[in-house]
RNA sequence: GGUCCCAUAGCUCAGCUGGAUAGAGCAACAGAUUUCUAAUCUGUAGGUCAUAGGUUCGAAUCCUAUUGGGAUCACCA
């Protein structure tokens, strides 16, 4: 729509001699309500017209009529100028914009790109919260690279500290030897039983101390159990063979469970980060940081950053015996992940409830001076919580990733058989449906909102099947290869005799053309949920075509051949659309 | 208490840098299948955009305050 732009500039400037810049002209889609496609809002024109919207309105329309041959008429309702583009002109769109490959599809813009996203602990299976944000990671990396970017992807994995030692003390105590191989329970389930069972038993000694006259706070850092997985982290740290060894074991479990799940979710990485490798690091930042005089080392020895000036608090970056904490630890690792990558930009995906420890790392990493420290940028997403509130791991309190997801292809395998559609599939194609639609419907679920608000989830109502879903999208993708199946070969050359555009096919070229100024803004915005939306109104633009207008029984060969033309641009942005989310989309259902 | 985020129909959500009568889906009700997939389509009903001020020709959108919800302010990660 840039010339639109160019000429409206020329219409001014020509009109009431005022030059004005493209920021200052506001085009808008024209409302289904009003004829036309496009919308130039002239109330901002009257100040130097000096004339009534509608007489700037007319003015402005009548220049643009006349000069430009795409316009084919105006109308001017209000201060609203909405211009009606010629058929041919969307046809011309379809045929060498849409339907060429290259549609959609951006140059490499020279930029690196890194998106961490997952970053699972390795104490426990990955609960709905892992869920959203492996698919917004994923669906992100998937945008930008569409967009243009280079993209890598990494997995910063949680793999040492308490947490993890709570459940490897507690297998060791009374996991009497049981494998996944024995139990024929998944490894991170199996890692997380113990860390329930853990808590359980810890929770017992906190309330035994606490009714022989220890407070809460006493008992729970007195009760057994915590010393010894304290301990045992100690060991670690220290080399310990046994530790390291069960470490290592009960870690294979988990990573083994890990690949499972991130398969089905279709989530993939580039390069894996493992804290163990990374927890010492920092430690050069922070000698830096006290030359420059940015950090301060108080009386015991710990290392402080002093961000009260920018509306924020001290900050501990060093402990007083001389051990990394979890901002040295990030400061560390950023400039090992810049080191290796040279990226210009770098997302965090990660809960907003760490907010303030980013907001704090960057800040830090700014004032050290460090260029790059521009690029850094933590997409923050808000939790999913359910109706009894927050989910709690140690609690047992979540819903899990991996029943989840069976639980979704249940329901998809339910819907999909009572419809008495896939008789004629073969065993392994309808699994395949099942899964496709199952994850799709929560997927889009999961990506279709804004990704900075909470989620509610209710685990007793399943998610839709139908309306504003992934399913419905991914069935309007199937009709559409259906009719195509059934009409053969595509020819366009029989298609150029159709020159007059009904309105549900106007309409569906206007959707189309909007998809790659989609993915740019979605790309910028880092959001998902914006070519969720998008791609949802295609297809309601899709169906509404499909219902009005006869295909393969269209009247005459030009007509149909054009309306299957029509058909095949549509299928082509849904599914590639549908990519960017992650979501795979089936050519019957 | 300080800081940050959120508040739109009964429910779940759109609404881009301010623009026309605030839009979808679900749930409710009424319709559409001799015809390309009814996981679809059409219609009815449902709103003081949390509240109060302000800026503007124009505010759901920007500013301020208030209310409600959430997060965070650890020598945990």
């Amino acid at each position: 729509m840039d010339f639109i732009v160019a000429a409206t500039l020329k219409a001014i400037k020509h009109l009431y001699n005022t030059d004005i810049t493209a920021g200052d002209i506001n085009l808008q889609e024209t409302r289904k309500e009003f004829d036309g496609q496009v919308t130039l809002v002239t109330f901002p024109f009257t100040r130097f017209s000096k004339k009534s919207p509608e007489q700037t309105g007319n003015e402005v329309g009548a220049y643009l009529q006349n000069e430009l041959s795409e316009v084919a008429g105006f109308n001017v309702i209000k201060g609203f100028l909405n211009i009606c583009f010629a058929d041919d002109y969307w046809l011309t769109q379809l045929y060498s914009e849409i339907l060429p490959d290259d549609f959609a599809v951006f140059k490499p813009n020279g930029q690196k790109v890194m998106v961490e996203y997952s970053s699972p602990n390795t104490n426990k299976p990955l609960h709905l919260g892992h869920v959203r944000n492996n698919l917004l990671g994923f669906s992100v990396a998937e945008i930008l690279a569409a967009a243009g970017y280079e993209v890598i992807k990494t997995n910063l994995v949680n793999d040492r500290g308490i947490h993890i030692c709570k459940s490897m003390l507690a297998w060791q105590k009374w996991g009497d030897g049981e494998t996944p191989e024995l139990s024929g329970m998944k490894g991170d389930h199996l890692a997380g039983k113990y860390y329930v069972l853990f808590d359980k038993e810890y929770k017992l000694q906190i309330e035994a101390l606490k009714a022989a006259g220890q407070t809460e706070d006493e008992a729970k850092k007195n009760a057994p159990l915590i010393k010894e997985a304290q301990q045992m982290l100690q060991q670690w740290e220290a080399g310990d063979a046994e530790v390291k060894k069960l470490w290592q074991t009960m870690n294979t479990w988990v990573y083994t469970g890990f690949a499972e799940t991130y398969k089905k979710l279709g989530v993939s990485f580039d390069k894996f980060y493992y804290e163990s490798d990374t927890y010492i690091l920092g430690k050069d930042i922070i000698e830096e940081g006290l030359e420059k005089d940015i950090f301060f080392r108080k009386e015991d020895n710990s290392v402080w950053i002093d961000l009260t000036a920018d509306g924020l608090d001290e900050k501990l970056v060093l402990r007083s015996d001389g051990t990394s904490v979890y901002m040295t630890q990030d400061l560390g690792t950023a400039q090992l992940k810049y080191n290796d990558f040279h990226m210009d930009k770098s997302l965090y995906v990660v809960g907003n409830e760490q907010d303030y420890h980013f907001k704090v790392l960057f800040l830090i990493l700014k004032k050290l001076g460090k260029t790059w420290a521009q690029g850094l940028f933590h997409l923050s997403y808000g939790m999913v919580d359910l109706p009894s509130g927050k989910m709690k791991s140690r609690e047992g309190t979540v819903v899990d990733a991996d029943d989840l997801m069976a639980e979704m292809e249940q329901t998809a395998k339910e819907q999909a058989l009572a419809k008495g559609k896939i008789d004629a599939f073969s065993e392994d194609e309808k699994l395949h449906l099942y899964h496709i639609i199952g994850m799709g419907a929560l997927k889009y679920f999961l990506l279709k909102v804004d990704p900075k608000k909470r989620l509610l989830f209710d685990p007793n109502e399943s998610v839709e099947l139908e309306g504003h879903t992934g399913p419905f999208i991914q069935y309007t993708h199937a009709r559409i290869k259906s009719v195509l199946k059934k009409a053969g070969a595509l020819e366009k050359s029989k298609a150029t005799g159709y020159q007059k555009l009904a309105g549900e096919e106007r309409d569906l070229i206007v959707a189309l053309t909007r998809f790659p100024e989609i993915i740019k803004l979605a790309a910028e915005a880092y959001s998902p949920a914006l070519i969720a939306n998008y791609i949802y109104e295609l297809a309601k633009n899709y169906n509404k075509f499909y219902h009005e207008n006869p295909i393969l029984q269209a009247e005459d060969e030009s007509s149909k051949h054009f309306k299957l033309l029509l058909s095949f641009a549509a299928g082509k942005v849904i599914s590639k659309g549908m990519k960017l989310l992650g979501i795979e989309v089936p050519e019957r259902m």
